[in-house]
RNA sequence: GCCGACUUAGCUCAAUCGGUAGAGCAACUGAAUCGUAAUCAGUAGGUUGCGGGUUCAAUUCCUGUAGUCGGCACCA
């Protein structure tokens, strides 16, 4: 496939590869452009570049259009690509192309601020202010599908009007694009607020939006998961505490969240003094460490808390368990001295590695650094806590970014980004340095000379907050658990509940009184509708219970997902289920 | 918060031009007692999110409001 560059050079270009695939979906942007061009004539256009997957185009319509209308525009694009007009590239001077865009103020502004040379690629009588690479002519758009309108402020920025933003997907033979909608498709049914549904994990009334309420199974879900991450706590020598969740406006002031972040904190006045629910857990940990005196012996200091958080986030930010206004983040505040620095991050790598392997989650890091105004803080400590975080990435042998400049100001971060099953991507752990609060709050320890020294103290966050973590492995795991976190661990179906309930009784107790989480089907349905629900709950075990069963004092047992029965000794699969829970196996 | 769409039984969805709400599953009752993904029959279930308006008549049209969804902005 021919692709013609910004430069006006023509290259070779692998339909396979990722490049072509964009170049192809820029290309049909700029169709759907021509296309709405030739149906509105009124349309003004903004920007229109290719994404992951797709291509969309902002777009000033003078009447609003909606969904429907999408399928008429489709059809003007085929329509228009099967004229196959060439795509021609051409040079203009800031001059010429202020003419040509003089009726669009979006195009004017974007030319305005362009330093190098101004090329536009014209097809037919639509001409595009654009940088390229493109295709050569039209008729090699053919699968294409409108997937989506939705508002978007110009340049990003709410100040600025909203244009209509059309999305689309484009791909080079018709299997390819049906494979990408029905991917879309499948990934829909992993929708952890469709299972959370289906598995009554969690509910979310109209009288508290973003205010998650857990039912019994997602509670036994959530359970498990802060029981093990309280074990990785000891595990890694923490102390563990609880902070109250509304303390007075003046601490608030202290810590700066009044200043930064009140319009997203609840208040209250109580005997006509301010209250703020706490949207963070820091004020808080640090008025434990300065409850008691600190020798730099008893550095450093691990002090973790799964802290109820509320903030007023904006009502459409709202997403299931992934954004929310209460959440519970698995927080925890490290004061060490600047020589344990690089020990403790390097310990909190090894840490996080193995909270997210346990689950199998696949996670990419991003590290923000000094930004080059307005930080605080030595620069040397700056330097050295970048390069620790790095090298530390780098060790950890998992894919990451640097975002330059984007620490807070007051210290770096290393961020760690799960994908939900759509890939959109969440922020879930994060490790901060923190130079700011310890200053404000004049945290400090006696060092061997008996003189005050301020710590270090560093702010994080492994699983992020559970609300959201838990929507993530919803999905992660389609809403079949492994044994361990599974809601209910066995079913046990007696064939029939004249001749098989006593021995199905008795293997029930069993299993409850050793832990397990066994549930006994004494409905009347028939075997093979009893069965189906198991599955449709996605119960890792279902046991079935016959003559076989009760005369041999065995267990016929199906995992789920699997077709297959195997008979067992009851011995052998109290050791297989307890095994797969002690290894947390998948 | 902004743009657009949506909201009907516990769940998933129907209801033509505005003519007075219907199905499957689930629940309940009864029969059937059955060996690996839906046994049969019956019963009950609704101020169509909520408020206002137009109309002889509103699930349907208009309007306000709440919530949800897709994006955008936000996420120090």
């Amino acid at each position: 496939m021919k692709v013609q560059q910004h430069d006006g050079s023509i290259i070779e270009m692998d339909k396979a590869s990722k490049e072509a695939l964009e170049v192809l979906n820029h290309s049909t942007a700029h169709l759907l452009a021509q296309a709405i061009k030739q149906l509105y004539k009124d349309a003004l256009f903004g920007f229109g570049p290719a994404i992951e997957n797709g291509f969309y185009y902002d777009i000033d319509f003078k009447e609003p259009i909606s969904e429907n209308d999408l399928a008429l525009i489709e059809k003007k694009m085929h329509e228009l690509a099967n004229k196959d007009f060439k795509i021609i590239r051409q040079q203009l001077t800031k001059e010429e192309a202020k003419e040509v865009f003089k009726d669009n103020p979006y195009k004017l502004e974007l030319i305005e601020g362009i330093e190098e040379d101004i090329t536009t690629f014209t097809q037919g009588d639509f001409v595009d202010l654009c940088r390229g690479p493109h295709i050569m002519s039209t008729g090699l758009i053919k699968h294409f599908k409108l997937t989506s309108i939705a508002g978007a402020y110009w340049r990003g920025d709410s100040k600025n009007k909203q244009l209509c933003r059309i999305y689309g997907t484009s791909w080079f033979t018709a299997e390819d694009l049906n494979n990408y909608l029905n991917l879309i498709e499948e990934r829909k049914k992993r929708d952890h607020r469709l299972l959370g549904k289906q598995l009554d994990l969690f509910m979310i009334s109209e009288y508290g939006p973003g205010f998650p309420f857990w039912l019994p199974n997602g509670m036994i879900l959530r359970e498990q998961i802060e029981q093990y991450w309280k074990q990785q706590h000891f595990k890694y020598h923490y102390v563990i505490v609880k902070t109250p969740t509304m303390l007075s406006k003046e601490l608030w002031e202290i810590s700066g969240h009044w200043d930064h972040y009140k319009d997203n904190m609840y208040t209250t006045v109580i005997d006509e003094k301010e209250f703020a629910i706490k949207p963070m857990n820091c004020p808080g940990g640090i008025l434990v460490y300065k409850n008691s005196l600190h020798s730099y012996k008893d550095l450093p200091i691990r002090m973790a808390e799964l802290g109820h958080v509320h903030r007023h986030e904006a009502s459409g930010a709202l997403n299931g368990l992934f954004r929310v206004r209460a959440f519970t983040q698995d927080d925890a505040h490290i004061f060490c001295r600047e020589d344990q620095l690089v020990d403790e991050i390097k310990e909190l790598l090894k840490f996080y590695e193995e909270m997210y392997s346990v689950f199998g989650l696949d996670y990419y890091i991003v590290l923000s650094t000094r930004p080059e105004e307005g930080y605080i803080g030595d620069i040397e400590i700056w330097n050295k806590s970048e390069a620790i975080l790095k090298e530390a990435c780098q060790k950890s042998g998992h894919e990451f970014k640097i975002n330059p400049g984007d620490g807070a100001f007051y210290g770096p971060k290393l961020d760690f980004k799960l994908k939900d099953s759509m890939g959109r991507i969440w922020q879930c752990g994060t490790i901060q340095l923190d130079m700011n609060l310890p200053e404000r709050f004049d945290c400090f320890y006696i060092d061997s000379n008996g003189e005050k020294v301020r710590p270090i103290m560093l702010h994080r966050a492994c699983l992020g907050s559970i609300e959201r973590f838990m929507g993530i492995i919803i999905e992660h795991f389609g809403g079949a658990f492994p044994v361990w976190l599974a809601p209910v661990q066995i079913n046990i179906l007696p064939v029939n509940n004249e001749f098989h309930l006593e021995y199905a009784t008795k293997l029930y107790e069993n299993f409850r009184n050793l832990g397990l989480r066994v549930e006994l089907d004494t409905s009347n349905d028939k075997l093979g509708y009893r069965l189906r629900n198991s599955q449709i709950r996605k119960i890792p075990y279902t046991i079935v219970i016959g003559d076989n069963e009760r005369d041999n004092g065995t267990v016929t047992y199906r995992k789920f997902g699997q077709k297959e029965q195997i008979t067992v000794s009851v011995e052998e699969f109290i050791n297989l289920v307890q095994e797969q829970i002690k290894t947390k196996a998948r």
